[in-house]
Parts: structure tokens; C-alpha cells; sequence
DNA sequence: GCTTCCGACTGGACCACACGCTTGC
DNA sequence: GGGCAAGCGTGTGGTCCAGTCGGAA
């Protein structure tokens, strides 16, 4: 990645694909991303301006430049003069859009449309944003984040918004609603009440319909190769954070856990102000609801981090640590722009059994067509291993008989 | 409650060979 | 130190199969 076009190697870079982990200029991107069904579903961001190596988070609107999280921490921390610079959610998008479109995503997207105009333009009815029309719509949604006195945030609606945040690839989250300004320092974001949360599922902390699509187990790359580290002891959050866990965690590295264990019901709290509001009773029962969601093989993974006093939790298992450990968590900055959903809970639960017992319908039914993205290192050596024949499964020497050929599925030999 | 059976599910192995990488000159 | 050739090891996808698990009898 750089400031090179990954794909053609001449252009500029201009978008971010997570599912690619590709920069890629305007051309290249619609070229790339209307091959196929699948590559249109591919998750683009704009790349950050300043590093040109992640993807962008927000649009500073008085510098005129987008920025990744890293990028607009520094940038716009607390101690920095443009920390009350006022700043806009960048959205992601999927399918081919034009330039018009992507206007009409990015207020401040300006392009040659020559550069952008593609093939595929007549494909634009089936450009989405966010993959999900369901969770991410298309008006200007103005949700602002503010300070209350308690230094906790708050997040103002003006209409039903998705406010669902979502753990991207690389150490972003994926804020898959309109735009929505940041009028807080970005420093403080470590302060804000951060959560994750999927009001769309009406259940709290069960993001049943993004457990795998947003929550993308692949792609943050959770690096579980010490698995001991993670689960077989005590585990030390600090300890976690400190040997590379807080990127493995949020966001540098892929998960690669069994992927049908990690359920993503996840809660990030943070707060340096004040008394630490205490873990809303509604993330235990995130664990609780999940398991009653998921039969039997399926646990929760239920994550809190508070910054002066962390507790991070594996289906049970927890750690603690103190503050200072997390403050270059990746997750700290994280920030949920929607009202927490974590709504209170009677004592049935909040749902009625009706709503659960098809939210698990869908949930497994989703569970049961998903599908594991898997990275490929060698495009050149995919590409020779579809159209290779095969018997049986099994390649076979080139002029053998064979029993299925890619390129033409329906002859055999 | 325990055992057995069966279906569903999971993960690893297998295959050929182009290509990336290392080594030696 | 750079360039080149030779050789080795890796990775790719569809299918099969052994092992595991859970539910039913």
C-alpha cells in the first residue's frame, strides 16, 4: 500500500478495499470491483491523505483532508490547536458508484468524472453503500457527538439512524452510517462512551446480523495463534496489549479464530472523566441473549475495556489491567455514534419470543450460508488453480483425463 | 440415566505445477 | 555488489474421508 495505485501502479491511490487490503485509484477500483458480484460487494473506504495507508475515518472539513484514526488522533488531539476542527464521518461504500455517487456519499468528493465514469456505470442500481441498504441509508444523517458534563458522549439522532459501528480490518472501525460530525476534540474520543452496538437486531450487543459481515472475523485478524495467551490462562489485559494483543485485537492483524466460535457481541466502554459508568447490566445479558441465540457450540465474545480500570472477557474468561495499558489501543479511540442499544432489560428479556425465535432463524441461517473469506497471497497462483481440471477434486497432469474442468463445469471426461 | 446408532458437521489431505525465493557461481 | 541460472518449496481449489459432535431411540 502506498501512494501508488496496488493495481495499476500508476495512478494515484485514492480508495481503500478492506476485503482487498488494496489502495486503489478511482479507475481501478471500479475496474476491479465490477468484475464480479462478489469483488462488488468489497467494502471501500477513501484512503487517509496524510499516512495513505489506512483508510480513512473522518473528513476534517477545515483541512480539507481525510484521515485515519491514527492520523486524526494526532492530528486533532486535545493538545493540538485543530483539535475543535470539525469533522465528518467518512461513509464506505460498495458496488460501482460514479462520481456523482460518490458525491452524493462524500459531500466533499469531488472528481474528474472521466475518472471515475466506469463499464460498470450501468450497473449503479445495484451499488449499495455499506453492502446493506438495511443498515446504512442513503439521506444525510447528522448525527453530532457532544460532551455532556459528565464527559460522557452523547449522541443526537435527527432520524432513525444506523448507528451501529463496526470493527473493521485494519484497526478502523467501519462507520456504516451517514455522516456524522465529530464536534469533540478526537483526543477525547478515548473519553467518550464508546459501545458497539446493533439496534437493528434489536437485541443488545447481538450484532445477529453483522455478527460476520460487519463484525468481520476474517479481516480484524484477531491473531489467535497463542491461543494459551488468550484463553488457556488468566490472561493479563495489559499483558495482551503490551506483546502486540491490542493490535491483534483491533485491528492490524486478522482473527482467524474458528470463526463460528467468535460471535462478535463486543462492548467498548471508555471514560477518563468521572466515575466510570459501570458496565451496563445489558452486556452481561448481551452474553446471556447470545447464548440463547447460539445453540451450543457458539459462544460469545464479549469485550469491555474501560481506560483507568479494563476488563476484557472471553466467553468468561477475564483479565484486568490498569489504565495506561489500553491508551494505545486502537479500540480506545473507537467510537459508536448511536444510542446505545443496550436498552434495559426486563426480566423475560426485551424481545418477545416471537422476535428471538426468528432472529435465531436468521441467524443460523446466515450462519449456515456463510462463507470464510480466504486471503490469497498468489493471485497469479488462484488464477491458474481455476481453470485447472481436476479429478475428483484432485488436480491432474495437463492432457489427463479429468472429471471437472472450471471452465467449463458442465464437461467431464 | 446410560448406551448405541445415525446424520450433520469439520478439518485435513490430496493432486499438478507455475512461480516466488534462495543459493551458488 | 550486481546479474544470472538452477533448484527447491510454496500455494492454489474441489473433493474425499476420517474424526467429532449432538440428537434420537
Amino acid at each position: 500500500m502506498g501512494y501508488i495505485c496496488d493495481f495499476c501502479g500508476e495512478q494515484p491511490s485514492v480508495v481503500y478495499c478492506q476485503s482487498d487490503a488494496a489502495c486503489l485509484c478511482l479507475s481501478c477500483d471500479q475496474s476491479v470491483h465490477s468484475a464480479n458480484a462478489l469483488s462488488k460487494r468489497h467494502s471501500r473506504t477513501l484512503l487517509c491523505e496524510r499516512c495513505n495507508l489506512q483508510p480513512a475515518f473522518v473528513r476534517c472539513a477545515e483541512e480539507g483532508v481525510s484521515l485515519c484514526q491514527n492520523c486524526d488522533l494526532m492530528g486533532h488531539g486535545t493538545s493540538t490547536s485543530n483539535s475543535t476542527h470539525k469533522r465528518q464521518t467518512v461513509n464506505t461504500y460498495s458496488g460501482c458508484p460514479s462520481s456523482a455517487e460518490l458525491s452524493s456519499i462524500w459531500s466533499f468528493f469531488s472528481q474528474s468524472p472521466s475518472a471515475v465514469e466506469s463499464t460498470c456505470e450501468q450497473e449503479l442500481g445495484q451499488m449499495s453503500i455499506n453492502e446493506n441498504m438495511e443498515r446504512t441509508s442513503w439521506c444525510r444523517i447528522e448525527n453530532t457527538i457532544s460532551q455532556n458534563d459528565t464527559g460522557l458522549a452523547e449522541v443526537n439522532h435527527d432520524h432513525n439512524v444506523d448507528s451501529r459501528s463496526t470493527w473493521g480490518g485494519s484497526s478502523i472501525m467501519q462507520l456504516g452510517s451517514a455522516p456524522q460530525f465529530l464536534d469533540q476534540p478526537a483526543g477525547t474520543t478515548d473519553t467518550l462512551l464508546t459501545k458497539l452496538s446493533c439496534p437493528q437486531t434489536k437485541y443488545p450487543g447481538v450484532c445477529e446480523d453483522d455478527l460476520y459481515d460487519d463484525f468481520n472475523m476474517d479481516e480484524i485478524d484477531l491473531n489467535l495463534e497463542k491461543y494459551e495467551e488468550l484463553f488457556g490462562v488468566a490472561l493479563n489485559h495489559s499483558e495482551l496489549f503490551e506483546n502486540g494483543g491490542t493490535d491483534s485485537l483491533f485491528g492490524t492483524k486478522h482473527m482467524s479464530a474458528t470463526d463460528s466460535n467468535c460471535q462478535g457481541a463486543m462492548v467498548a466502554e471508555g471514560s477518563s472523566r468521572g466515575p466510570l459508568n459501570a458496565i451496563q447490566p445489558a452486556c452481561s445479558n448481551a452474553a446471556s441473549i447470545d447464548s440463547k441465540l447460539s445453540s451450543k457450540t457458539d459462544s460469545v465474545l464479549y469485550f469491555t475495556a474501560r481506560q483507568d480500570h479494563s476488563s476484557f472477557s472471553f466467553s468468561g474468561f477475564t483479565g484486568e489491567s490498569s489504565r495506561g495499558d489500553y491508551q494505545d489501543c486502537g479500540a480506545s479511540s473507537m467510537l459508536l455514534m448511536g444510542e446505545p442499544s443496550w436498552c434495559p432489560l426486563s426480566a423475560e428479556g426485551p424481545f418477545p419470543s416471537a422476535t428471538r425465535s426468528d432472529a435465531v432463524m436468521r441467524y443460523k441461517e446466515k450462519k449456515k450460508t456463510r462463507k470464510f473469506e480466504k486471503q490469497v497471497r498468489y493471485a497469479s497462483r488462484k488464477a491458474r488453480a481455476d481453470v485447472r481440471k481436476r479429478v475428483k477434486g484432485r488436480f491432474v497432469k495437463a492432457g489427463g483425463a479429468y472429471d471437472y474442468d472450471p471452465l467449463n463445469p458442465t464437461r467431464s471426461c
